[in-house]
DNA sequence: GTGAGTGTACGACTTTTCTCGTACTGTACG
DNA sequence: CGTACAGTACGAGAAAAGTCGTACACTCAC
């Protein structure tokens, strides 16, 4: 399956904000950002969430606001963090971000990210 | 009247990007940025908005994210952008998101900032 | 005191977001 | 083929966000 990702000019940073004002997307991205490329259940798995449905609804958004790349492999689909767009269209956005919501947890703090 | 206000070390960076990924909040964000202190009705004024009661409800979100500051003065109240703290707390955050809507807006692309 | 200006509080309403269960599609493997 | 796995689509329900009108509180100038 194909789906639908944005351009890297049709970013906007509205939508980005947005997808990562939510918690659960940002621990999402954390861990894209450390693990590199992941599967929808590794990431379900590693998070807690049980519901596949509920992720599926959380890759939407931060597809379609250009966060992520969802791209299907065999019968998996693969997420990784859109960084080069990102840091072409907002520098020093993601960054600051992905270190912000580090030190924000008190876990991430310390440790950095245990995969 | 005297606001509650988180302290520093309360800003969660989770309700940063949620209160700045809402359009009407980031142009704000963008006014109190280039224009220094402002009152409420001045924002109102440059944004279009008619309702005094809907910028209410957007100035609790900006304050209570740790994003502005509101200050009692007279019979108006001052707003202005918690740069100190958000810098301290989240580096390189607000001047990438800043930018980032800068580039985003067409109006604000060329021109920087028409105050 | 009266009148005007600045902004909040509250309630109502609409829209969006979040979560979940169920049914379904497509791939891999025997 | 059948079975298991990976994930989507759809619908439903609850919660949150966004908008507005009206009424109120407070400050300033007269």
């Amino acid at each position: 399956m194909n789906y639908r990702h944005p351009e890297r000019d049709q970013i906007r940073i509205d939508g980005v904000l947005s997808a990562l004002g939510n918690p659960l997307r940002l621990s999402v991205v954390r861990l894209l950002d450390s693990g590199g490329e992941q599967n929808c259940s590794r990431v379900l798995n590693v998070l807690g969430v049980t519901a596949k449905s509920t992720m599926t609804h959380h890759w939407r958004v931060l597809r379609d606001s250009g966060v992520i790349w969802q791209l299907a492999s065999g019968r998996e689909n693969l997420l990784s963090l859109r960084r080069e767009d990102l840091d072409a269209r907002f520098p020093g956005l993601l960054d600051a971000i992905v270190t912000g919501a580090r030190t924000d947890d008190p876990v991430g703090a310390r440790a950095g990210s245990g995969g």
